[in-house]
DNA sequence: CATGAATGAGGTTTCATTCAT
DNA sequence: CATGAATGAAACCTCATTCAT
């Protein structure tokens, strides 16, 4: 079993974040460990050392920015709260956390690009989705007291809560220039989010 | 402008396919010319022939994808029809050609991942959207009818149909491992389509 | 198919030569294909063009050595020579032959040391060695004449005459140092000739 | 002179074990330190600690195998004995020698190929070859008894010898395949060991 | 005595591109 | 119009070795 010195772990992670931000910018294909040593003022033989290849590094980097949806716990979700509260909070949530995580957006969208080859291939414990069971929760709570329709899936309704923020970030540059419209304005993602937690709301509720 | 045999013309366009399916599959910097000019069984030589460049055979393959957009004439949108009929064969469109159009699909992704840069120096001709024209149309009517509420912009409206369905492709393999559930599934795909087209027409209507 | 023209062919040529004769000095793990572009004055990307890798440049200078065995006709294998005649002739054949070729022998011994896993790859069409054909029926009538023993099999004379020989290239620095003799001596092989040929033929004869 | 604790003492003769087999697996320039301290679970500095290099960890495995040679004392080889059971008890024990020491054969076979380069900077002390001393001694009371040609050379006949059985090894490769006979398998060694015996017996015998 | 960290040189291979015919 | 030859840079990776603790 290896062990790493405190030293040495430092510079593990080092390499890591730089990894991260560059495969989340340039993909995997297009990242070179030359740019990624550089960055992280390492040598290149370390990679090898604490990874053991290209391809391990970048599993362990998307691993590592996957795992931060477990950050996204969704606080506001309460059985009982107004239907209405809940679904705006949630589309906020998820607008911010997309926002701030654009790393997270990147790679997530490099490895669907990828067939997810490399999610496969690490076995990912996915922590089941904490943000999924609250949402059950809620939409069940909602529908025994008749705020929510009947016919809604939970399963489809995150998708779709998911698509409906996504878009903003997988599509914004063929989207901004369709629309003439700059996605990547905070006022306009405002917009945004009002008009997604809106149609959401509109969509469910009974 | 160059002009080509026909004999050129078809080595030329065995070339573009090739292209738009090892550039979908890879992204830009994870295909090869060497796999390109193998799989389509012609001259290396030749890609600088027609195009110069991979760069410039990457923007033309892009190009070419970008542009089916306009096959997607929506021809169902009247201003007339039932506001659930036509959100139903929209919803139900905007499905099929993202099916029938992985490629499109995958450059389009591949291409935001990038930042739009190679639709930036194409300056490609964006036939303005017919789908968003017909669309503004639709809501506009339905508003005036009383049947689409007020609030609604259609571009954001837009945006959410695209949303809305493009996340099924666009995070298949993430989504689908972490609902256990595959979305790559005609039967799941059918259930979807009808839930977004659920979830928009009463999220819209008045 | 691919197709080369004179120039090409020549540098391929200048190139496995070049691979021979270094892959036989130090050996396929011993020698980089650096050394082998300096000294054939070629760029290295050319062994990616002409065999693929190094592991397949390995196996046609290996096979290309391997075949100057066919060369070995022995043309002095009369089955109605004398037996002393033959046996002479057989064996300074062989000296010279191992003395004329130590690329052959170099890399027979390197290959066998690994293996024969490149043999294997290769499936090399072996011509059934002309020189074990012509051996048996030099042998059989010899037997039948009454001048050779019965109990003589000429597959385990065959081995014994190239590991008579082969002993003195195979094992020559080792044996030097043991015996005190230089057995890269002229004066010293021309001895050893003598003696396996007197050996062999008073070990067969009937 | 180095001494090291007994448990050093262990870690350094794991290491040396591990070396034997893998260069003699693999060769001088086959094999790399992370291997064998992988195999021999050490840490890569205690090479450097016990043996000051890789070529010094080389030459002490090589010196270690060479030194089996005096184990092959050949006891039997009373000058008294009948010269058919001594030639036979000879063949037979250089036959067992070879087969029980396979990693002997491959470093001297790597060695021979290096042009016995690391034995040189050794400056082994040879044990002046106690078979070959046996040898004469037995190939002189022959020739005075008149069992034994005169001609006979001991030294040829110690090369003869040699040769005749390790051309099973040195080429069972490559021979096996060009005689489609598996010169690995026992039986046939068994004959191989007589028809040996026999050719030498009647090869140097009055 | 022993460990993990670190290094620079060099290994094989692949890249997009240009040349010559 | 089309082909094979050729290139230099850079890709990923491995090497034997040294350092610091």
């Amino acid at each position: 079993m290896k062990t790493f010195t405190a030293k040495g772990e430092k510079a593990r992670q080092r390499l890591l974040d730089t990894a991260i931000r560059l495969f989340a910018e340039n993909g995997f294909a297009g990242t070179s460990l030359d740019e990624v040593v550089t960055d992280a003022q390492i040598n290149k033989r370390m990679v090898y050392h604490y990874f053991g290849s290209k391809e391990r590094l970048y599993q362990e980097a998307l691993s590592a920015e996957y795992r931060k949806l477990e950050t996204l716990e969704a606080k506001t979700l309460l059985p009982d709260d107004p239907i209405g509260k809940v679904v705006e909070d949630l589309v906020s949530a998820y607008f911010s956390f997309l926002q701030a995580n654009p790393e997270f957006v990147h790679l997530i969208l490099w490895e669907n690009l990828n067939k997810g080859r490399s999610l496969d291939a690490m076995e990912v414990q996915l922590s089941k989705s904490p943000l999924m069971e609250r949402l059950v929760e809620v939409v069940c709570a909602g529908q025994k007291k008749g705020t929510i329709r009947k016919e809604i899936d939970s399963r489809f309704l995150l998708i779709s809560l998911i698509g409906n923020c996504m878009v903003y970030y997988s599509n914004r540059f063929t989207l901004s220039r369709a629309l003439g419209l700059d996605l990547a304005d905070p006022k306009v993602l405002e917009c945004a989010s009002k008009a997604v937690a809106d149609m959401i709301l509109n969509g469910i509720k009974a």
